[in-house]
Parts: C-alpha cells; structure tokens; sequence
DNA sequence: AGTATATACTTGTATTATACAAGTGGAAAG
DNA sequence: CTTTCCACTTGTATAATACAAGTATATACT
C-alpha cells in the first residue's frame, strides 16, 4: 500500500468518524440509537447464542457497557434475557417478535438515509465501497 | 446504486463507527483526542481564516462544543485566538509552532496504526478505499 | 440617532456513551 | 472444600456532546 493512500485513509476516516458521529448518535434514528441499533442487530444475528460477555467482545466494548445496553433494550422489550441452563452465571440474548419489527424499521430508515447520500453513485462504486467497508472492518477483528 | 450495496455499505458503516469509536475515543492517541486531532487538523487547513462558528458549521458540530474544545487547545498553547480586527465579536484560531509539530507527530501515529491495519491491502485497494471515502465524506457536506 | 434584531462567542447545565472498580453468585481447579 | 476464575450487575467518574442563557458587538429599521 502507498504511503499517500494511508495519508488519504488516514484523515478521511477521522473526518468520517465526525460526520457519522453527528449523524447518528446525539440524533437517535426512530426508537433506536447507534448503540442499540447494533446491539439488537448483532443479537439478531447470532439468534439467541449471544451473551453479554461475548457481545463485548465482538465489540471491543467493556462488559458494563453491554450490559448497561442490553438492559436497556430488555426494559423496551426488544430483548429477553434466557437463563444458560448449563451456566447459572450466564445468560443469553433472543430479540423478541417486537424488537425483529423495531429493527426492520431502523435499518430500513437508516438504509433510506444512505440511499439518499448515494444517490448519484454508480453501482460499481457503491458495490467496491461496501466491499471494502466490510474488508476493512474484517481487519480490525484480526489484529486483536 | 443497488439495493444489495446499500445494505451491506449501511450496515458496515454502523460498525465501522463502532470500531474506530474504541480506536480512538477513550484511548487518546499522544497528546490529542480524536476531537482535538480534527479540530488542530482543520485549523491549520483553515491556517488562520477560520473562527469558532466556521468550524463548527464544518464539522457539524454545536457552536458551543467547538468553543470549548478550541479553548482546550489554547490552554494547551497548540492554538491561540487572534480577535478579528474588522469584527469584534470574532476571532481567528491560529496553529501555534507547538501546536503544529503535535499536529504532525499524532498524525504520524495515526498513519502508523492505520499503516498496520492495512498492511496486507494491496495499492489498488488502498488507492480505491482512500478515494471512495473522500468522496462519501463530501457527499455528507453536499447534503446539508 | 436610537432601538430592535441578529450574530460570534462563552458559560451553565443535562444527557449519553463509555471505562474502570467493586460486588455477587456460580463454575472450575487444586 | 477451598481457592481461583468467570459472567454479569451496579456504583462512580469522565468525556463529548446538545441546548439554553448570557454578553458584547454588528446590522437593520424606523
């Protein structure tokens, strides 16, 4: 990789973290928060295998935090909390129907506002910049 | 754009903040937070035009936020506020010569971890994701 | 000219997301 | 069976932010 790409990698993703910031985390989207919108998704995606501890994980977020959002979430009814019946300590997440519908919602309005900012991108680049998000988020979770 | 590029640029963009949140946020890089490395960055791209309200109309930021982060920079002596002769409400923000070698030492250690992020990226990647991004910082700006 | 309104900035206060530390109760290892 | 480890919760502190109020200057309108 050249230098003058990081160069350019480098400030761009610093003025990202800003925009996206602004966009997304003082303005809650409908009912849900950047936190929380990613909390449900990934509990969503791992469908009830999930608990706080591994959250945290795949986030890089303290174990407090987590557990602060997902109750949170749980006070809404978007999750439960199912007891481990191998592991008194343990718990895992399972959205419940509501909290499926509260997240279509979300992604749809955030997926709407991405659509608006995309407009005048063409396929090719839409499609080898998604690529390249989903590398370059790929590569944080190799280096820890 | 299609509708599958949306999706997948949607929802990594939602981790991305995630990740480079705890990248940069509560671990300050050197001397600077993430904030303070954009707003030194920026006035030294302004280099010496821009007062507070300027900035905070870049970044989006509250009038308010950018006032209080920029007198932490002052107190620091990286910055110092220059009372506009023709305005005197206003000020300019100036980098200061301390100010300045901070700016490029964080940005050196900046490029060094995103250098290692990438290390495996080949130069087209590189060149490409670079540029995409550039491009969908600016299409923010376009928007408001 | 004088008053009303707008603007650039600062300061006060509240909120939110986070980290770290301490505590609880169960699991695992010796 | 005791010690250590682990999953989770709760207490507390900090940082970045927004919103509201205040100050002083500038501009606009009689």
């Amino acid at each position: 990789m050249e230098k003058r790409s990081i160069e350019t990698i480098e400030l761009e993703m610093a003025v990202l973290v800003r925009r996206l910031t602004s966009l997304t985390t003082y303005k809650k989207i409908g009912n849900l928060d950047r936190a929380a919108y990613l909390l449900l998704h990934q509990i969503a995606f791992n469908n009830g295998t999930a608990g706080v501890k591994m959250l945290s994980d795949e986030f890089q977020l303290d174990i407090s935090t987590v557990s602060r959002q997902a109750a949170a979430l749980e006070n809404k009814g978007y999750i439960i909390r199912v007891p481990d019946p191998v592991d008194g300590r343990a718990y895992t997440l399972q959205i419940t129907e509501l909290g499926g519908e509260i997240l279509d919602e979300n992604r749809q309005m955030r997926q709407e506002i991405m659509g608006k900012l995309l407009v005048n991108w063409s396929d090719e680049e839409g499609d080898s910049f998604g690529e390249l998000l989903r590398k370059f988020n790929a590569t944080f979770l190799e280096e820890d």
